[in-house]
DNA sequence: CCTCCATATAGATATTTATCTATGTATAAT
DNA sequence: ATTATACATAGATAAATATCTATATGGAGG
């Protein structure tokens, strides 16, 4: 159920990125497709498939391949997951290392 | 009020670290100084500098210095702050790029 | 004054990563 | 068939960064 701070560092490297943040912003308002997301950048097409390569095998982004388009969509489940695990390693609770028994603080 | 991409891209930066992760959640649970925070910890006392350096620059982590050691403590204003950010660029909203009349999609 | 302890700084290194150019693949249209 | 379009892959490069060792700083206590 819970992610590790590896699992959710890594996830979290994924929107650390000012391109990424702005192509999942615009996904936020529904499925476009690559080239209408190129159009809002000044980077290549090859640097836009490397930037959604990456949100795709995150699981924030779901693609639906249409013969030569491919038409991306946010995950609202994993981006649920995603504000809900930084949420709750950021507040205090009853899991937290802190109450480990190993733990001298 | 809203960060750009690159600003908020640089403040989830700083969260995308495992071992920075760890410290966060450790200081939900209230202050600690750096000498205990090491404890928990399998790198050196410098790379733990560097790390707490970072989350002091971030402003997610406050420090009051007493004589000798270092107390630190988590802003939860900016924790909040960064959460929320988060939060809205993930959804759907009036202010999107995709609503800005510069936008073709 | 000298020694321990907590923290910072300097400098080096290895890894990651965002970007580019060049090219490949697959589908659509003429 | 040929050309154009959408996307992926390969390989190179420059920048960022997490880590280390070595050393400095500065306070506490004998």
């Amino acid at each position: 159920m819970h992610y590790g701070y590896k699992d959710l560092a890594s996830l979290l490297k994924v929107v650390a990125e000012p391109n990424r943040l702005k192509i999942l912003e615009m996904l936020s308002c529904g499925e476009m497709c690559g080239c209408d997301i190129l159009a809002h950048f000044n980077f290549t097409q090859p640097t836009l498939s490397h930037h959604m390569s990456i949100l795709e095998k995150s699981g924030l982004v779901n693609v639906r391949k249409d013969t030569k388009w491919h038409y991306y969509s946010l995950n609202s489940n994993k981006k649920e997951e995603l504000i809900s695990e930084l949420t709750q390693i950021l507040s205090k609770t009853d899991h937290c290392i802190c109450k480990d028994s190993h733990s001298n603080c």
